[in-house]
RNA sequence: CGCGGGGUGGAGCAGUUCGGUAGCUCGCCGGGCUCAUAACCCGGAGGUCGUAGGUUCAAAUCCUGCCCCCGCAA
């Protein structure tokens, strides 16, 4: 079977790398080359460069045109694989695919559909989330569910580690339920609820206010690593918060004010709570370990 | 030519304005105290100050070129 594989990210990368050697994937769908960096480099998307380790095919899109439609048509894919692509595919588009298009999803549907889910269970501190593989129709991840894998969220996770292990689940999720796709046996359940959506976080979203409590900014701090990175603002530059975690001890420290205790971190937060930062990263520098941010200090700060 | 910060023993920083003995908080090694310790006390090792050149009696510090790292913005 003639299988087309959409996807932008570097964990769809990996979902294609391994799809690739099992099944007959005969084109890659993704996103235009962006800017990257400082210098604004053209840079091929992380599946661009897999598919082209792998000799496929790829077909670059930010929006899928008619235009793209008929590069799709000549590739004759039957089954559509859509992991992160970071479009949407119009009905017009679904048509082409005679065995249908199917998408993973990081969440547990009907919960947090959308762009950031996995982003978002963290935000929300949820201690469980999963992966969906579901048959594409016009809504936002609004179609049927073929399967799902839930998981636990381990206490110290951050969207960067939860994600590579929902990657892996997915995986492993392609290869029970591909030979089922494919034989047009896979059994779909609809979606029953109108569940929950998880929208991209925000820069300013991403804005540590102490006036949280601990709990809140820990979340945050887990839900925006590796992007876009919790921060607050240290004297006019932004400082980014790597890791942290709410200490269970009652705080008398005002919020923002930091206190170094007993090779600890310690930062006020709300309620009369206190966050532990574990890892830092200054405006200018490299991340490293809270406790050596807190020696170089001269003096007394207070976070914003 | 988008804006900006930085490179000083293993780590994080000060010192550069105004040239003149390598500093601070840790870590490491050895010893002491202690029931014990992440605590405390004593001692010690470890640095071509990113790199190449220039100015000077003298350069981490002044001048010039180059390399590397990072934040913001896109």
């Amino acid at each position: 079977m003639k299988i087309l594989f959409a996807g932008t990210t570097a964990g769809a990368a990996k979902v294609l790398e391994h799809l690739a050697k099992h099944n007959n994937v005969v084109a890659v769908l993704t996103r235009e080359d962006a800017p990257v960096g400082r210098k604004a480099t053209m840079t091929p998307s992380p599946v661009a460069v897999a598919a082209s380790a792998l000799r496929l095919p790829i077909i670059k899109a930010n929006r899928v045109t008619e235009a793209t439609d008929e590069l799709l048509i000549t590739t004759g894919f039957e089954l559509g694989i859509v992991v992160a692509y970071g479009a949407i595919l119009k009905q017009r588009t679904l048509d082409l695919a005679p065995r249908g298009w199917y998408n993973l999803h990081f969440s547990l549907l009907p919960e947090l559909r959308g762009a950031a889910p996995v982003q978002r269970a963290l935000l929300e501190g949820k201690t469980e989330t999963g992966v969906s593989l579901f048959r594409l129709d016009s809504g936002m991840d609004t179609g049927p569910i073929v399967a799902q894998v839930p998981t636990m969220i381990e206490p110290d996770e951050n969207a960067g580690d939860l994600l590579e292990r929902l990657t892996h689940i997915g995986i492993s999720l392609f290869d029970e339920t591909i030979p089922r796709l494919q034989a047009g046996t896979a059994v779909e359940h609809p979606q029953t609820s109108n569940g929950t959506s998880a929208n991209k976080i925000t820069r300013q979203d991403a804005r540590i206010t102490f006036e949280q409590t601990a709990k809140q900014i820990e979340n945050l701090v887990r839900a925006c690593n590796p992007e876009p990175m919790a921060w607050c603002d240290l004297g006019g530059e932004p400082l980014r918060i790597l890791a942290a975690r709410a200490s269970v001890l009652a705080s008398q420290l005002a919020p923002g004010e930091v206190l170094v205790d007993s090779n600890r971190v310690l930062v006020g937060s709300g309620n009369s709570t206190q966050i532990e930062f574990l890892e830092v990263q200054p405006a200018g520098k490299k991340p490293m370990a809270a406790l050596d941010w807190a020696r170089g200090l001269r003096e007394r700060v207070i976070l914003q």
